[in-house]
Order: structure tokens, then sequence, then C-alpha cells
DNA sequence: GGTAAATATTTTAATACTAAAATATATACC
DNA sequence: GGTATATATTTTAGTATTAAAATATTTACC
């Protein structure tokens, strides 16, 4: 099993390098502008979909998280003034996450600095290199996983 | 910022590789012998340790997670009798961990199905594709970060 | 040998996450 | 129109994590 000696190497370093960027991402985003990452995601989720906001349940699938995640993590957001609540006119049982102004404002400076960073720790690879890391990405094997990502964007 | 997108597009791709791993790895650890990924990564280490043990603070090194945590996440595989804790015999104010027979025992198994999993995962990377891609990862720019990972293994 | 400083670990308070139970509302069928 | 079922979200309980405060012990120095 020399093989599997290998890919634990690079299980290793693939994991090493998530952890390390995404430490790095939110102590700059907890720093500079006093959000952590989580909620960073669930901002520019809403930044995208515009005034007509999301639904909680369409929130979280989006960020891969359970609905009580959503709930939890859209809380504060909604305290400190950066997200809306509203209910669906229709069902009453939906709700509606949407960016306030304050919102929009707080997260397109963030959105900027975030985009600066992560272009930062990629500098050092050329055009086909990061091609390459994504294409050699998607070809990894992994149980229960039909498709892609979902968190954290910009 | 062209450059910018497809790194954003590479970080998304990374971590989303990382997390469905992890999960995934996390999943059956649960199921087949019901222990999570943080409770393997410390038999892990105490195995590769040996007889001697690790000491609080150096396991938590080892783990690059905080000592509190270490405490914590020690605690459950002491009740369940797979860690023992032993307090240094010149300094009393050292912790120091071992695995217990039992706790060998199942780390034995775990850790056989783990490197067969992750080798699933590798497995439709070419030797040189694997080797490619730890190479282009040691190529990240992580601000703060001197050195490589830590956590998980066997 | 007693106090101050240093060291090692644990505890506490907070955030983030999941799974499962609870709640609230809407829909369907009789 | 009333009850059962389905749907959408929130709440609860548990694990994992950090940072900072608290505790315990040793070391150094007067």
């Amino acid at each position: 099993m020399r093989q599997s000696r290998d890919a634990i190497r690079a299980w290793l370093d693939l994991l090493g390098a998530s952890n390390a960027i995404k430490k790095s991402v939110d102590t700059q985003l907890r720093s500079d502008f006093g959000v952590s990452i989580s909620r960073f995601d669930i901002l520019s989720a809403l930044e995208r979909a515009g005034p007509d906001g999301l639904r909680a349940g369409v929130l979280s699938q989006q960020l891969m998280v359970t609905e009580g995640n959503t709930t939890q993590v859209t809380a504060p957001l909604i305290r400190d003034g950066l997200v809306k609540r509203n209910t669906g006119r229709d069902d009453a049982r939906i709700a509606i996450f949407t960016l306030t102004k304050k919102g929009e404002r707080l997260f397109s400076k963030m959105a900027t600095d975030h985009n600066h960073w992560i272009g930062t720790v990629f500098s050092d690879l050329s055009k086909s290199e990061l091609a390459a890391f994504r294409r050699i990405l998607r070809k990894l094997n992994i149980p229960g996983s039909t498709a892609q990502p979902g968190k954290d964007a910009a």
C-alpha cells in the first residue's frame, strides 16, 4: 500500500492548506470588519440574490449547511442591522432574508478585500497551474459527494 | 481583476473538496467506530508517540489546536477507556496522555480503514498528478502560515 | 523559606455546526 | 369545515473550536 501513504500525505497537505487559508480569511474579516467567515458567506449569498433575497431553505442549500445553522448565523446579522428577515406574503411559514443598505455597503467593502486576499494566495501559480489544480480537484473520488462546494464566495 | 476571479473559483474548489473529504471520513469513522475525526486525530498522534505518550502541550501543537481543545477532546476518550492521562512524576503541572490497550486495538482497525478510504479518494490520479498536486499546494501564499498542516493522520 | 514570576493545564464564555424534536402554517381529503 | 398530513423554520442538545481567565505547581531570588 505505497499508494495509500502518498495519498495520506496529499490529503494532509490539502487539509492543511484549506484550514490555513480559511483561518487567515476569517482572522482578517474579523479584525477589519468584525464579521466571521460564516457570516460573510451569508452576506455573500444574499448579495448575489439581490433585492428579492433568499428563502431560509434555499440559503441553507446554497451554503451547504443545515437550516438550524442558517437560523442561528443570521440572528446576529439581523441584530446588527445587516440583514432583514421578512415573512412570505402568501405563505407565513416562509422566511425571506435580504441585505439591508447597511449590509450592502459593508459587504461591498469586504468583497473587495476578500478578492484581493484570495488573489494573493494563488498569485505564484501560472494560469495553467491554476487550471491543472482545479482539474485535479475535480478528479477526486469523494464518497457521497455528487457535486461541488457552495460555501464562501464573492 | 480577471486573475482574482479564477483564484476565487480555485479557492472554492479547494474548500469544497476539503470539506467533503473531511465530512466523508468523519461520517465513516462515526458509523463504523463511534469516534469523531477530532478524536481520531488524538488517537493517531498518541499511537505515533508510542508508550511514552505526549504531554498536553505537545499534543496540542502537533494537532494545531489550543490546549483547551485538547483537554476537552481527550475527556471522552479517557471516559471511554481509550486514552490514559498521567501526571508527570517530577513536575505535577504536566499531563501525559497515552493510548490504553483498548485504544491501541481500536485505533489499529480505524487506521486500516482510514488509509483505504483516503487511498480511494486519490485513486484516479497518476503518480505524477499526485506529485503535481502537492507541489502546487506548497506554492500557495498563505498569510501567517510558516509551514504545513499537522492535523489528522495514520 | 517566603513571595514573585514563570509555566502547564483546565475552565469559562462565545461562535459555529449537526441531528432530531418542536412549532407553525398550509394543503388535502372526507 | 374539520382533521390528518405535509412543509418551512426554529429550538434544543450535543460536539468542536477559540480566546481569555483561572488554577496549580514549580522556579528564582531575596
